[in-house]
DNA sequence: TACAATTATTAAAACGATTAACCGAGGAAA
DNA sequence: TTTCCTCGGTTAATCGTTTTAATAATTGTA
């Protein structure tokens, strides 16, 4: 690969201005500037980053550190990321936990184990010289922590914060869950059941919290007969729907679609009819939201704006300006055919 | 951050012995090595990568270019890759084309617009001086190429590629074909649809072929009226049940598991249904198939796979090896309940 | 005319690791 | 004794850029 200086000789002047010019620092003559480029383009000059980079002890890179690649919300959250850095002249490099973490789900709770399985990818990431970290979250974990020895500015999406130093964007959960409530009060339903996350997670408290406001700016009472805590998974939806269905609800609000499809499979089963004998929403609208029959009602959240949100924030940390603690982006609602008007 | 110079001078011994030490490549007395290896510890060293990358001229660095990061094959591909990079000691990074293509999906069919897209992500590759390129496609491409004109050893994941010096790591797709078509012919099923993607397109062809194997061997007549070639996504498989429907089949088989949903859409909307009046399969084991009710029998792909097998091959490629050009991995029948036993 | 200011260019020193070449001491073999 | 090796290091060059300070060359000003 041809070098700066190769460039510089085959020109007849020094690596310095071949540097100056393809920098825009300097003043240099329009007459030379013409010849160097001419020649880098004719020999396809590249810069080396790994030179630049050393030089300049600034690598132009942001650091993804992604909890699990392949959870459905990492790759959007990811491109995000990926555009607005690219947008600022910033490359990134992705590093994905779960190669570390696969094995051990409680990882994360046990304070050795998060070492052994964050510490390597911080570490990486200290080496690449990376100029600021985005933590992408999956949604297991309650609540988020990062590592703050390393020095590097770093922001969590799609996560909430444990620690006040480290700023991070999230959906407004409450008011997704208040608007995805309000609007099957509007159809009519006052006899809303939820199932849920697990009880301690930071989406689930919130959740429930825009539930309530919603239930309470309607005048209805609160009844914890309805809400049944689980998990996140489409299995939880199916038990769920088990117990909350011997009561009297006219709707299921399911905090995510996973466990909406589980729903949907419990009433498959027992040839109910999902947006006639009982409506149902979910939230995320994830892939299957589309594919479940009738077609899932639920909340779009903004899994690109996460991204780019982060890294704004990231971006005003680098550059030491005060930064807000935790930005919420806002959902939006998808109708579709699982909620029956009363 | 520390450098190894003042680890040296800390030790009191020099640069260079301190770098045999970290890479274990000279004998170097147990006594030094412990008491640098104690500071090296002490102070937090970490290697810059970058300057070691300038001064071995090998940054140990693997570049993914994903067609799509967004597809739901691209995340997994990616974690093969990333995994077995890792296992070897290889970093990667990865470069996401949709930034670039998102606005013209005819890109790669237009010379310009194609450089336009592929040239910028392979020469931040090159500038960054990986060692190795995957590139990762995604499904909606007829056939692959990609850019040799950079030196730069490469091979295609999840793509057919036109040009004969670069390995392709694909899915069997004939074979997948054929093996969840004689299911269905094991079901007792002889007048058996098919929805297919585009008819140009390599993967369509290929199922085909392992469509009418199947036949073959089980002494069925091919019959042209019951393929309908569409494309991949949810309304063709809409469309393609309703003209296939009118025919007598009992049983579809859909080249992809949206094409399934849409099928299960037209007949939800029809009051049919799935595995008892038609039975229908899919392929790709995509998330809907476990969520569509009742529970789609389709095709696993093994996308981790695919993404190990093509770092195999770019190993390969780099050491000089002689490469297989086209490696196809397996997939898995993953039964389900949309079959119905004739 | 002399001096200052401006402009265009360059030499050389970084950046932080690796590595080829060298070196001195001690021991073994010839 | 001489020669040769091995051990445990060190020196210095090098990778490809950027950047500081210096140097010419030219123009402007008093």
């Amino acid at each position: 690969m041809v070098t700066l200086k190769e460039i510089a000789k085959e020109c007849g002047v020094s690596a310095a201005t071949v540097s100056n010019i393809l920098n825009g620092k300097k003043k240099v003559s329009e007459e030379t500037k013409a010849r160097v480029l001419e020649v880098v383009e004719r020999r396809g000059y590249k810069l080396n980053y790994v030179a630049q980079g050393l030089r300049r002890q600034k690598t132009q890179t942001i650091g993804i550190i992604a909890e699990d690649i392949s959870q459905f919300t990492t790759p959007l959250i990811i491109e995000g990321i990926m555009e607005s850095c690219e947008a600022r002249g910033y490359r990134t490099i992705v590093q994905n936990l779960r190669l570390y973490a696969r094995w051990h789900d409680a990882w994360f709770d046990n304070e050795k184990m998060y070492h052994s399985v964050m510490d390597p990818a911080v570490q990486e990431m200290a080496s690449i010289r990376v100029d600021g970290i985005v933590y992408v979250a999956g949604h297991a974990r309650k609540i988020h922590r990062f590592p703050t020895e390393y020095q590097i500015p770093a922001v969590l999406a799609y996560a909430y914060a444990e620690q006040k130093e480290i700023p991070s964007v999230v959906i407004d959960d409450e008011d997704g869950a208040r608007e995805i409530v309000e609007y099957l009060i509007r159809h009519g339903h006052r006899k809303i059941g939820v199932i849920a996350g697990e009880q301690e997670n930071m989406h689930t408290k919130l959740r429930i919290l825009g539930y309530q406001k919603a239930l309470y700016d309607a005048g209805i009472l609160y009844n914890p007969g309805y809400v049944v805590y689980s998990g996140w998974g489409r299995e939880h939806g199916y038990k769920g729907a088990e117990k909350l269905l011997k009561q009297d609800v006219t709707a299921v609000f399911c905090m995510n679609d996973r466990i909406a499809g589980g729903v949907y499979a419990y009433l498959y089963d027992h040839h109910k009819k999902v947006g006639e004998d009982i409506s149902v929403v979910g939230f995320d609208n994830e892939m299957q939201a589309e594919y479940l029959l009738p077609g899932l009602t639920t909340m779009k959240i903004d899994l690109v704006g996460i991204g780019k949100r982060a890294v704004d924030a990231l971006m005003d940390r680098m550059e030491g300006k005060e930064v807000q603690r935790k930005t919420a982006v806002s959902c939006q609602l998808i109708e579709r055919k699982s909620v029956k008007e009363l």
